[in-house]
DNA sequence: ATCATAGTTTGGAATGGTTCTAAATAGCAC
DNA sequence: GTGCTATTTAGAACCATTCCAAACTATGAT
């Protein structure tokens, strides 16, 4: 019903009911409270983070249900899970092929955009009977400008 | 002093000796067979691997003086901790600029030399004002043919 | 050699992120 | 509505890792 065949892939909620359905599973608050906090605050946060900031709209979340809602939207290729060394998995709603940024100073993370050009020469470097199905590209280092003054360009002074 | 100036760096006990020194730090029987495990056996094995491989050798060593050891070898340069997903790290004593490939069927992880060329590239993806000092690129996937049958058929490990 | 001192190792306790479990709840098909 | 299955929940359990305080070891000064 409602939108019926558009490829409404824009549409936060639907494109998550949809790709629910199409895993055989269902739309539930939980899920798409967690799935809107993701988008709306495109930081990589982490589990405990997401639990903080459901909780204001699902005060009653636990927080094995945010464990299982983000596993389950990455299981519909709706989120990326993106580990930093030993630290806790973070989540990223960015699907385009990008690699992450590790900021050491703030531990922000960012995103890098990826052409694909350089996707492929990446790939190429695999010798034959290597078939990956994805790659992982970190870096680690320093942002001398932060995402946020890049964005707002007038930040006070971070902590 | 002892064997002088020379540049004896494919001597493994040697060389760790010389790093550790170089750190300020002293040679000890744990380092040294922690190092030589690593050395001895390149399938990127874990702490608790590397503590059974240890115990047979050292059979007083701790798990915690493992820790201590793999640590003190990363920040000394001599070994690569590698982190897969949640999985528990893993150490590395290839230092030449490698990728790791995950195999997922078989758990086994591989490294891919990675050209010079390549790494430059990839570098250049970063935007002004992203200055990383490491990259991280990880290929998951499977592996038609295993790295023992590859090894058995060509390259010793050895560098 | 002897002692002091700093570097190391050790076992066990503690931590932190994540997963498991069993019971309660909610949504859909009939 | 009734029954069935998916989902959520709270809390326990888990596992890799780190912390801690005590025992040990090497080295340098005497």
């Amino acid at each position: 019903m409602s939108t019926a065949t558009l490829p409404s892939a824009t549409l936060p909620s639907d494109a998550l009911a949809q790709r629910l359905a199409d895993s055989g599973l269902r739309s539930t608050p939980q899920r798409e409270v967690i799935y809107d906090v993701l988008l709306k605050k495109r930081d990589h946060p982490t589990a405990d983070e997401v639990f903080a900031r459901v909780k204001s709209e699902l005060p009653t979340v636990s927080l094995a249900t945010v464990y299982n809602c983000l596993e389950t939207l990455v299981s519909c290729q709706l989120v990326r899970a993106v580990n930093f060394e030993r630290g806790p998995t973070r989540y990223c709603p960015n699907l385009s092929p990008h690699a992450h940024f590790h900021d050491e100073q703030s531990g922000q993370t960012h995103d890098i955009e990826l052409p694909p050009a350089l996707l492929k020469k990446v790939h190429a470097v695999l010798p034959r009977g290597y078939d990956a199905t994805s790659v992982e590209i970190i870096f680690r280092g320093k942002a001398t400008r932060s995402s946020e003054q890049r964005a707002a360009s007038s930040q006070p002074t971070r902590s």
